[in-house]
Parts: structure tokens; sequence; C-alpha cells
DNA sequence: TTGCTGACCGACG
DNA sequence: CCGTCGGCCAGCA
């Protein structure tokens, strides 16, 4: 059923995974896809995600740096953050405090395809 | 159909 | 330290 040639639904399918109060970068995403270098195509699905009827959490995915970047996608330019911090996560400049205690490795999580 | 761009990351000068 | 470029795939004009 899910014929998930397109990395992009690969990306939607770890996203999704991604558990309450943690988050993940693009270039973690695109690491465990096997594509390391074409980590801003993670951050171009996440584009369609918005744009797809699909209930994908973007908003835990943020840059290497922990920053979000994308936040000016979700539709407000506080959403992102507001959204992170409901989960309790601290967002100070734009960036994660913490980011390292949050972070959630999709490599160490999903071990098993 | 062709070409450009995109919410990134890492390397180089 | 900072600016620039390459790389990968898919969507859009």
């Amino acid at each position: 059923m899910k014929n998930t040639n397109t990395f992009f639904e690969k990306v939607f399918e770890i996203v999704k995974k991604i558990p309450y109060g943690r988050v993940t970068s693009y270039g973690a995403i695109a690491e465990y896809l096997g594509i390391r270098s074409s980590a801003r195509m993670v951050g171009w699905a996440m584009n369609i995600s918005h744009s797809s009827k699909k209930n994908v959490p973007a908003h835990r995915v943020v840059n290497r740096n922990g920053m979000l970047t994308g936040k000016h996608h979700f539709g407000g330019p506080d959403v992102m953050q507001q959204l992170l911090e409901s989960e309790g996560i601290t967002i100070v400049d734009e960036k994660i405090v913490d980011f390292n205690k949050y972070f959630w490795n999709p490599l160490k999580e999903i071990t098993e395809v």
C-alpha cells in the first residue's frame, strides 16, 4: 500500500515517528535515508508536507544547529516555536535549548527498516 | 520538455 | 571568521 519509493514519504514516516517532546534534524533524517548530501531535499519534503493533507510534525524538525529555520513556513513566524514550547521544549533566540537532550536520532531509534 | 529553486550540510579559500 | 559552492530529488512555470 504505501509504496514509499519516494524519499519524501520516507521522510514523512520518520518525522511522524518522532515522539512527543523530541526533535530531530534534517541531516539526521537525510543520513538515515542515506542521502546526507541531500539534506535540503528533506527540507523540501517538509515544504510539501504542510501543503499536503498529511499531519507531519515538521515543527519537530530543525537544522543541525537546533535552529528553527523553517518556522516561517508554518503559517506564522512563531507557530513553530509555540508548538515546541507546548511540548516542553525551551526556545531561545529561535534556537532549541539543550538541543542535544531533546534530539531524537532516527538512526538510533529506528535501527530496523 | 528544460531549467531553476528549495525549510540544509559540509568543505574550501 | 566569513563567504561561496557543490550535491541530491522533486515540483512548478
